[in-house]
DNA sequence: CATTCTATGTCAGACTACTGACATGGGGGG
DNA sequence: CCCCCCATGTCAGTAGTCTGACATAGAATG
């Protein structure tokens, strides 16, 4: 077991690989969705909406991987531009506000979300239908594998 | 999960689920590292410049995936700290300094890399080499489709 | 040789995201 | 029944990162 090499190579690494690879995803969705308005984070969010809708702030946080107090200040700027609403009191149950989509906002995301599905494809382009279902297996080993030794 | 025409499912999203793992990765990584003062960035910064020393302020920036800009206050924070160091005047040629770690940089990037190390280790715990053989393939594959499809 | 293009370093500003802290609502265990 | 623990929403402060802009150095082009 290991020790014996000092520094981690960088060339054979999985997590710098993984993090090109998200980087790289992560520009090109940003350069496809600045023309529409849309920060990432902001189409994350309107996509989680219209899959399963009345989703409080806390949930959207942790489906965005960003804290709740990240996903507060975004959602209120969707709430601004009218595209998500949430009621103003709480709720007689609970302290969660579930928030929804408003029309326009569903609207937005339609053009968003297949902007984001072509840069999906691009990505995906040199795979096919094994190659992708396998990078989604591996990808889901590696997630519950840091998660279940997570501490704390 | 019924296949949406309109909207992305994010449940069989290969972008989700990149972003997903990396989120992870780095949250796992940004809890190592903290007891040792180091952030994710700064790390990188440390272990390009053992692997290539010399590298200059732009080209670490590609290597960490951040702007020039970000890792200029980053470089500058370090060699603060005296983990790095950078000529003060511009070398004769060309207007890149390379910077170099200090004995006391190497000292720290021991630390970090076996920590990382272990993190990384985690991460892979449920792939044998086949598996990790593969994934490098398949995320090197999306890496140059989506670079090669890249605009600008 | 002059011009243009690209790359680099740097400065200023704005925005995003995080950490820390506090109050509130709901569920269990004593 | 009361208390403890956890989750949520929110406020304030801080730190990190990005975009935009400018000047300079070297290469490429005519």
């Amino acid at each position: 077991m290991g020790g014996s090499r000092s520094t981690v190579d960088l060339d054979t690494s999985l997590g710098y690989l993984l993090k090109q690879a998200a980087s790289a995803l992560r520009s090109a969705m940003d350069a496809a969705l600045r023309p529409l308005g849309l920060t990432v984070p902001q189409y994350a969010c309107l996509e989680l909406l219209a899959q399963r809708p009345g989703l409080s702030n806390s949930e959207l946080a942790r489906g965005a991987f960003v804290t709740r107090q990240s996903m507060n200040v975004l959602l209120q700027g969707l709430e601004r531009d009218g595209l998500v609403s949430r009621p103003a009191e709480p709720p007689a149950a609970g302290r969660a506000l579930p928030a929804q989509l408003t029309p326009l906002g569903r609207e937005r995301l339609e053009v968003a979300s297949s902007v984001v599905q072509q840069v999906e494809e691009r990505m995906r382009a040199g795979l096919d239908a094994d190659q992708q279902g396998a990078l989604r297996a591996l990808l889901t080993a590696c997630v519950t594998a840091l998660s279940d030794s997570a501490p704390k």
